[in-house]
DNA sequence: CTGAAAGCGCTTACAG
DNA sequence: CTGAAAGCGCTTACAG
């Protein structure tokens, strides 16, 4: 078996100089074959391969970095892991953005606006190809940070019109507004909306919920629970009781994640509350879970994955320096009536 | 208001030169200043760190590895993020590592070694300071890859005491035993094992069951169901109800993780089965909600956020070259005896 | 304790 | 279509 030629530096790497020694081509040359760049003769191109191949070459990210002043690394700041709709967002980026050589690194930002601001210095001085950032509410440091830059950027789970801005998401107004809207159809008059951790979106979901019921004439703001506690099983468990003995005539409640609602309905099967007869419940994101409550919970798909896919793709246009048909991509959601409400 | 003097690159960026310049010193003082670096004086670490922060210098990442043939990334490879096990583990060892300079990039592998061995060759690529890995059991390239590259590493979850092996978990053999056992001091007599994804811990944890029956005289191998399906309630409902078909006489359940237990709780309520008072229930991780069933979850807490802190503590000692004293660390785990058993 | 030289491994203009 | 030169921004030995 004959060891192909190579000539190890001090380091042991094998450089894209070995490569292109192999393949009696000059690195420059090497180096553009490898990037797939057009205008390399077919016939080199095949052989600055098979000696990339033979050497078992691996591009070293750090020079290129430095070198083309840009990696191939993209962040994606999340508010959260604990919320398993940015895990599923996350692995649909991850997934769709690693066939092209992209690395997606992942940055959680525990709803601090603050913490965004760090994380994105850190991953900006990385020189990163594109970044995937969640919502538009950041410091004036952060959006600085951003234009500075002048990285690619795709925005998700909200949508916004501003030229130049791409962004995949949905409404959210219009999904606390369907959800609303559903309760209302079932004849609830007395709804209460429950929400936790108040971020941008939740809040979003909040004023669908107000518009719905103004429209109605049924909205009653002592009917609007909102804590800024971060969202759980418990806290949805302990909010539900607590309306219930304030309000005893409330009739359906929106709890802005599946969580909370989740822990609203245990708390109902313990305090042997009728849902939906006494009350109805409906939750937010179709969680795991959900569809195996007692009874299953009423909510609405939101389309994570899709939006995780989408996003990853707009964002290779945008790095490719394409032009992006849809820059504001509306995925919509859907109404999930199960036995809740 | 009097700009500090900078000459600019063509990059535009501002470079360690701009700081030695700004300071009067050389760049190479410049950078053993910054890097903290002993044996330069004390006046000339303050000048630079003053020129440095007025210019507000941020170091280049891609050129510091080029250089130094190691960079600041530390990956950690665990299987899943949907099991919130290793959400917690990862943030905790992302906090441990932050605060040192350290990036923590997290590569899911979905509990498949060959994509964990892909997941390996990309991060090694970008020679990474140190290497966080989830259990024993990987690919004999995977292997061949970490040795290789001479990369610190501390491996989480499961324990070795071989010889320069790193590594901080817990017993799942033990953990799986100590339930069994708390099961069997309930006077239960038929006591079944429910797994799912069948990964080795959870293998451990059924010799641990295994090991526990078979003393007490009381092992029956066709009470062991396990399933190679992902983990999830949905599953653990479906395979509760097929178990008490075919072995209606079975009179406790210890399902290899809290989801499952989760949905086998959920079913049992669906089918009027009465828990504990016909069957207990018992889980693993102890994850979010567990404690909101009906009745609530008796399950094992598994120590993963001082697991990620103190893997992540240990791997920074053995990045520095100091001597771990104690190489492997056992964190134990915590039985949580609630109502279901 | 400080610095001049060389180099890490790539790619970007610039020629031909 | 291909390549020689220069440089990206830092750090590692090696001197002094």
């Amino acid at each position: 078996m004959s060891t192909p030629e190579r000539r190890r530096r001090p380091s042991g790497r094998i450089t894209l100089q070995d490569v292109a020694r192999q393949a009696g081509v000059s690195p420059i040359t090497a180096s553009r074959a490898l990037r797939g760049e057009r205008g390399v003769a077919a016939e080199l191109v095949e052989r600055v391969k098979q000696a990339s191949a033979a050497l078992g070459y691996v591009p070293d990210p750090a020079a290129r970095a430095l070198a083309s002043q840009r990696g191939t690394q993209v962040p994606v700041l999340i508010p959260s892991l604990t919320n398993a709709l940015f895990v599923d967002l996350v692995e649909a980026a991850h997934a769709a953005l690693e066939p092209h050589g992209y690395q997606l690194l992942i940055g959680v930002t525990h709803y601090d606006p603050l913490e965004e601001e760090q994380l994105l210095k850190g991953f900006l001085a990385h020189r990163p190809a594109g970044l995937l950032l969640t919502g538009f509410d950041r410091t004036e440091v952060a959006r600085r940070l951003i234009e500075t830059n002048r990285v690619p950027v795709v925005y998700l789970m909200e949508l916004s019109s501003v030229p130049g801005t791409y962004s995949v998401g949905f409404s959210q107004r219009e999904a606390g507004q369907a959800i609303t809207a559903h309760l209302l159809s079932r004849g609830r008059r007395r709804i209460a909306f429950v929400a936790a951790q108040l971020d941008p979106r939740t809040l979003q979901r909040a004023e669908g919920y107000r518009r719905c019921l103004r429209q109605a004439g049924l909205y009653d703001p002592r009917l609007e629970w909102l804590s800024a506690q971060p969202s759980s099983m418990r806290l949805g468990g302990e909010l539900l009781k607590e309306l219930l003995e304030r309000h005893p005539d409330v009739d359906a409640v929106f709890f802005c994640n599946d969580d909370l609602a989740q822990g609203g309905l245990l708390q109902a099967l313990r305090l042997g509350v009728d849902v939906p007869g006494r009350v109805a419940v409906a939750g937010f994101n179709d969680l795991a879970g959900s569809d195996q409550m007692l009874p299953p919970l009423t909510t609405v798909r939101t389309p994570r994955r899709e939006i995780g896919t989408e996003a990853a793709q707009m964002l290779l246009g945008v790095m490719r320096g394409e032009t992006i048909a849809e820059p504001c991509r509306d995925l919509g959601f859907e109404l999930l009536v199960r036995g809740s409400t």
